[in-house]
DNA sequence: GATACGTGGAA
DNA sequence: TTTCCAAGTAT
């Protein structure tokens, strides 16, 4: 009687993957900032905020930016409330900038259309800017513990090893969502999400898994075919393109920098940048870089470059640099900086590289460095 | 479906 | 040094 209440222990033969999955996850949970305590839902706005910057991002570096940003925005109407820019200098340094502007427009939108309260619908949730079938999955499941099967990086590998899937990603993503989804038990599908991610972060790793830990090492097909690492299959990449420009360094004689705002789509969209010209192939390289500098001076060309590689191309900076007077004005849409204002601007760690590379000290302040 | 979109750490 | 990768989304 009493037996039939209690749940089975792990080594249940008629236990499920879900039941084991979890019986290993209460005594095997990682303790993150965003999480509740066992047994407690977290609150949305900090599993919102958690899962936007853990996008293609590893959790020590979120560590830092999520502390920030829960202090200086308590709430999503704080968030919300914020200007823009303050959102992006604080973003600054972790990459993907789309998501941070992402990340203000949702909080706008919650307040706007859900009066300041997440939604608790993985349809809604899906709406809001910069939520997509991942983490309106996610959300839902977590902060909320309705039955949504997010499915992750982690989700992917662990559920193409336990089925050893042969088709390569991105091809295999539906059968994958579809072998995931059937997991997911109807109670507890938060934890047993974190419990899935956690054991890709910590087993059931890219290279190198433990198998001889894993709780789901009986019911894994990759695992009994010996070789778990050739999972999941993948599409060979394509070569990154190199590209090489020019950074113009004007340095006033009071110390401060001249420097400029990225356009507001693209690239590094909406963020301060060192003015350069175009970053173009390396035959492509303008005969007169000169005509691209903000303004005149006597530039001379400091030794050796800045590389920097992007998702999708490496960068060779050149840095060239000129000392102007004091009273010197800024050129139209440029405007001048002191170092010990750089944590007012939204500068990305490939323009905080060409500013130390200038001998511009107090460049390398972001929360990462924090 | 393919491509654009950052960064820093690990092997 | 090079390659891969880390809780994806928008277009």
């Amino acid at each position: 009687m009493t037996e039939t209440l209690s749940p089975r222990p792990q080594t249940d033969p008629i236990a499920t993957p879900a039941e084991t999955l979890l019986a290993w996850y209460d005594r095997n949970r990682r303790r993150l900032p965003w999480r509740a305590e066992p047994g407690r839902r977290a609150d949305p706005y900090h599993v919102f905020l958690s899962e936007i910057m853990l996008q293609q991002t590893t959790v020590k570096a979120v560590g830092p930016y999520f502390s920030a940003f829960l202090t200086r925005w308590p709430t999503v109407a704080d968030l919300a409330a914020a200007p823009l820019d303050q959102v992006l200098s604080a973003w600054a340094g972790l990459g993907y900038y789309a998501r941070a502007r992402n990340l203000h427009a949702c909080a706008k939108a919650v307040v706007a259309r859900h009066g300041g309260r997440f939604p608790a619908d993985e349809a809604a949730l899906r709406d809001l800017p910069g939520i997509g079938p991942y983490t309106s999955a996610a959300i839902a499941a977590i902060a909320f513990d309705i039955p949504a099967s997010p499915v992750d990086g982690n989700i992917e590998r662990v559920v193409s090893r336990l089925h050893a899937i042969a088709t390569p990603l991105p091809k295999a993503k539906t059968e994958i969502r579809q072998r995931a989804a059937a997991l997911t038990p109807r109670l507890r599908a938060g934890d047993f999400a974190q419990a899935m991610m956690d054991l890709g972060a910590t087993i059931c790793t890219p290279r190198s898994p433990v198998c001889g830990l894993c709780p789901l090492d009986a019911g894994c097909t990759a695992r009994a075919l010996g070789t778990p690492s050739l999972y999941p299959v993948k599409t060979p990449k394509t070569a990154k393109p190199a590209r090489t420009g020019i950074a113009f360094l004007a340095v006033r004689a009071d110390g401060a920098v001249l420097l400029r705002t990225r356009p507001d789509t693209g690239l590094l969209a909406g963020m301060t940048e060192v003015p350069s010209t175009p970053w173009s192939r390396a035959e492509e390289v303008p005969a007169s870089p000169a005509a691209h500098a903000p303004l005149p001076a006597t530039w001379r060309a400091l030794p050796g470059q800045v590389l920097h590689v992007f998702t999708h191309f490496a960068l060779d900076l050149a840095v060239w640099r000129a000392e102007l007077p004091a009273q010197t004005a800024a050129p139209t849409g440029h405007f001048w900086v002191r170092p010990a204002d750089f944590g007012t601007q939204a500068l990305p760690s490939v323009m905080r590289k060409v500013l130390v590379h200038g001998g511009i000290q107090a460049a390398i302040t972001t929360s990462r460095a924090r």
